[in-house]
DNA sequence: ACCACATGCACCAAT
DNA sequence: TTGGTGCATGTGGTC
């Protein structure tokens, strides 16, 4: 009995075609073919949905997304800040405040509706800026306040798994761990249901520890044969929405599994339950974005249709239960509400307009560089003109929408009989039924026809173009983008993949590049590696090409943070100084001998100027306090605002700094008014005199 | 109590 | 008179 199962490879999302909405084939037909029925895939399998001596889902190059990862929730086009950013607290140099961006996440348990989910995903990734502080104080205090549900503690945990820092990137398990990838696929004989037996567990309970031992894994999981049930369960319920990639790419950091699992009791039910909870947390990202792709193809002729989830004896998978067809994808139990529109993610930081994506990151939208780091006697701000007049390239958008908000729609033309040629792409990246004389009976897939490909394509421009008016906000602010001034940066920096492959280097417009300048909370003067650790990777990322990838991430490996401020309203005046923390200053900057300071060329990555800053201290009481001076044109050239913040990088390589001014989304009147909330106002003139910055 | 930092404001130089 | 510079001081956080 031949079961076809064909995956997506990279390249195939690449094309834009065919997406995860094809990951769309009965558990039995992963469980029983045979590894040479797979199509030839690429250098980076997607899935390797078998259990045995197939890699079950979670395999592959190396390039995980971290579940703490915001990335996987959303895209964020923003460089991550450091999860431990001393300096993101307005207040405290010393705070240990996660990255406020960062831990916006959209994090819902299952309980809630989804559409109250829905709803407030989107929210968590637009803090308002008017709300940042609060957010960030709240998670300062322990984390989001629970619901008032009887889900408190399953809040908590999911909220760890979206808090947790991830700062060890060796301290992840890895899904796949509830697999061994060389068990013989009879040992994982679930092709007729999933009803396993105790037995059955317990069989599969030595690959845990093997894995285990062999992989450093997660001790969590060890012997527990049930969580890889509950695994597979999982996998069988949402295999049409949770892509093998995303799977593939999640990685937990142990530490937290452990700590959520201490929480939930550190019992064989707790740690299940922990997992479910893990498995939901996946899901509802995974799911949602596919209603979002749902709810966008208002043209799909597959309508969704709310599962009859009490009658999901039907999705039971068992051997002869082919899905039906008709109904275009099944709801796991664990997400039993109907699709709700989700806006695709952004980035909490704000737009000058209140709206939309920020795309400043300067290794998403493009630092740039001029001359090398050079200290002046010019105390005066200088500016070197570069080339800002990028927009975000058509192509990366695309290319960004194919990979990251792509619909995920299993569409409805999936009667499509097996007559499908060969070569076209369902052919080659499908997941197909087929049945029981090996004959293709239905394909679930999306590229049967060409009118299914054109209507994938139209959800694609569909979101391309809301992505993109996100961007636009972003960009037309600060006419800037990414690729240009990354060209610029290989140019300028004399770096090129050419001539420094392992430095800066150009990011292809094809390949938006995510930068993952974070520092490791514990040591943030590490450089910067391309993991990042629990933050911002994206989306798009994981779905771009292995080469693109490792490109990019060569881009950030000479990048160190130094140091965040958040921007005071004496910091954005008139004044033209910014107050740095202490702490963070001495560290990671120069020492300086005398008050007078230096000048300091530190490369604007967000407009792609240079700015000669003065970086000295003052005497303060007995102790310093350290400033940037002449950061006037800076603030308004990159129309910052209180509440904005600017993050200073020096690139190890180059011996440069490069300062980033990076907006925060102010939304609605609340943010417009907001004023310095403890400070007492005091003379109406002191006031004038550092009114704040117009928004440019 | 100490420290960091936001900012008020005095002082000074330039216009 | 205006704008820039630098110090002083109050506030809030941390130890």
């Amino acid at each position: 009995m031949k079961r076809g199962l064909e995956f997506h490879d990279k390249q195939d999302l690449e094309d834009g075609e065919d997406g995860l909405e094809n990951v769309m084939v009965s558990m039995e037909d992963i469980q029983s073919h045979q590894p040479n029925e797979f199509e030839p895939m690429e250098e980076e399998q997607i899935i390797g949905a078998i259990v045995g001596d197939r890699e079950f889902f979670l395999n592959g190059d190396d390039h995980h997304l971290d579940m703490n990862d915001a990335s996987i929730f959303a895209c964020t086009d923003f460089p991550p800040i450091p999860h431990d950013f001393p300096c993101m607290s307005s207040s405290s140099s010393t705070s240990s405040a996660p990255p406020l961006a960062n831990n916006i996440k959209p994090f819902q348990t299952s309980s809630s509706s989804s559409s109250a989910s829905s709803s407030n995903n989107s929210a968590s990734w637009e803090v308002p800026k008017s709300d940042a502080e609060d957010v960030n104080k709240k998670i300062l205090e322990g984390g989001i306040p629970p619901p008032e549900d009887d889900n408190c503690l399953k809040f908590n945990v999911m909220e760890d798994l979206g808090y947790m820092d991830l700062i060890d990137a060796n301290e992840f398990w890895d899904p796949s761990t509830l697999f061994q990838s060389d068990q013989n696929p009879q040992d994982y004989n679930m092709s007729d249901s999933v009803q396993l037996s105790q037995d059955d567990n317990q069989e599969r309970k030595p690959l845990l520890e093997d894995y285990d031992d062999q992989n450093d894994g997660l001790s969590f999981f060890q012997g527990n044969g049930e969580l890889a049930v509950i695994f597979f369960e999982w996998l069988k319920q949402n295999k049409d929405y949770i892509s093998a990639e995303d799977m593939r790419s999640i990685k937990l950091k142990r530490s937290t599994i452990e700590s959520a699992s201490k929480r939930l009791g550190g019992t064989k039910e707790g740690k299940k339950q922990l997992l479910r909870l893990i498995l939901q947390w996946v899901e509802q990202y995974q799911l949602q974005k596919k209603r979002l792709s749902e709810a966008a193809a208002s043209d799909s002729p597959c309508q969704y249709q709310e599962p009859n989830l009490n009658s999901n004896a039907s999705f039971q998978y068992n051997t002869n239960v082919v899905p039906d067809p008709s109904t275009c994808f099944y709801l796991s139990p664990w997400m039993p509400t109907p699709p709700t529109y989700i806006p695709p993610p952004e980035p909490f930081y704000p737009t000058p307009t209140g709206a939309g994506l920020v795309g400043g990151d300067p290794y998403c939208n493009g630092p740039s560089f001029t001359p090398p780091l050079s200290q002046t006697v010019n105390g005066n701000m200088e500016y070197q003109t570069m080339d800002s007049t990028q927009s975000w390239p058509p192509s990366q958008i695309s290319a960004m929408e194919a990979s990251q908000y792509r619909p995920l729609i299993p569409e409805n033309d999936c009667n499509v009989a097996a007559n499908a040629n060969p070569n076209d792409l369902f052919s080659q990246h499908p997941y197909q039924l087929f049945d029981e004389n090996g004959d293709r009976l239905v394909r679930l897939g999306s590229s049967a026809t060409k009118e299914a490909r054109k209507k994938r394509m139209a959800r694609s421009r569909r979101l391309s173009s809301h992505h993109y008016r996100h961007l636009s906000h972003q960009t037309q602010h600060q006419s800037q983008s990414s690729d240009q001034s990354l060209r610029m940066v290989a140019e300028n920096c004399t770096m090129s993949p050419a001539n420094n492959p392992g430095n800066w280097v150009y990011w292809p417009s094809a390949a938006p590049s995510p930068m993952m300048m974070v520092p490791p909370p514990d040591a943030p003067h590490q450089h910067l590696t391309t993991e990042r650790p629990g933050m911002q990777r994206q989306n798009h990322q994981k779905h771009g090409s292995a080469g693109k990838r490792s490109q990019g991430l060569k881009m950030e490996k000479n990048l160190k943070f130094l140091l965040q401020k958040v921007l005071k309203q004496s910091d954005v005046g008139n004044l033209g100084r910014i107050v740095l923390p202490k702490k963070e200053a001495e560290s990671h900057l120069p020492e300086l001998e005398s008050r007078d300071g230096i000048t300091i060329a530190m490369e604007d990555i967000g407009i792609s100027r240079v700015w000669n800053i003065k970086y000295r201290f003052w005497p303060n009481n007995k102790s310093r306090m350290y400033l940037l001076e002449n950061t006037g044109d800076f603030v308004r050239a990159n129309g910052l605002q209180e509440g904005d913040f600017i993050v200073i990088y020096a690139d190890t390589k180059c011996g440069k700094y490069l300062i980033r001014g990076i907006k925060v989304r102010q939304t609605g009147p609340k943010a417009e008014g907001k004023k310095p909330a403890k400070k007492k106002s005091r003379t109406s003139s002191s006031t004038a005199k550092c009114s704040p910055v117009a928004p440019m």
